[in-house]
DNA sequence: GATCATACCTAAGTATCCGAGGTATGAACT
DNA sequence: AGTTCATACCTCGGATACTTAGGTATGATC
């Protein structure tokens, strides 16, 4: 994967998160795996970066976090918080709104020979 | 402007800028505002942004300077060069296959009443 | 000759991401 | 019983990027 899209995927985190989280609670190392799986490894993000964001959606109040014990296994289940729905309808209209112009300034891909 | 949705922004820079070098030499202050005007401001990235990313594509050899003097004021016209050419092709392949998986993963914006 | 727009640049601070570690538990196998 | 594997959480250091806020210099305008 060269540089520029490397930068590219960067930031699109969030909102993966986000909107994975509107479907119902889930807890970061499913989420995890489960984002990989459904995109076929095109988003796979670290759990190096996954833990940190996930704190900063807390502290944002974007999300909330809530214990529960599962196979008698501790999980830390996060849910969407009303603020967080709120931010995350932004978002997908911003994002399709950045798109349009995107698609605006930027040539089509070539097809591939 | 949402914290998540700034977050996003970043990286499209690169992309952008070599989209636009395609088409012809840009200088940096004109490239900024040209895409800007555009863009209807959406994308407008700042001068200490810009210029550093320049330099970034440059040492990447992925554009090429060249010094030119128009209206008695110098200006550094950058262009791509074949490596830059080639990276920005799989970059608009790459950002295509992104924008599937994402729509695949992303519910769609709800209209806004 | 003062001011504005143009045109280049850098530095400090903040934020993010990744890679590479660490800890701890339950399950499965030997 | 002991080892290994998968699960599940976390943090820290380094690299990179972006913003803010500056700086310098020239041509044009008033």
């Amino acid at each position: 994967m060269n540089w520029t899209t490397v930068q590219l995927r960067k930031g699109l985190t969030a909102l993966i998160v986000l909107d994975a989280l509107e479907a119902g609670a889930w807890y970061a190392y499913g989420l995890r795996r489960a984002v990989h799986d459904q995109t076929h490894g095109l988003f796979s993000f670290s759990e190096g970066a996954l833990y940190p964001l996930l704190h900063a959606l807390r502290t944002r109040r974007l999300v909330a976090v809530q214990r529960r014990k599962v196979h008698g296994r501790e999980r830390l289940y996060y849910t969407l918080t009303p603020k967080g729905q709120q931010t995350l309808d932004e978002c997908r209209r911003e994002w399709a709104g950045l798109n349009r112009a995107l698609a605006q300034v930027l040539r089509p891909a070539k097809r591939q020979p």
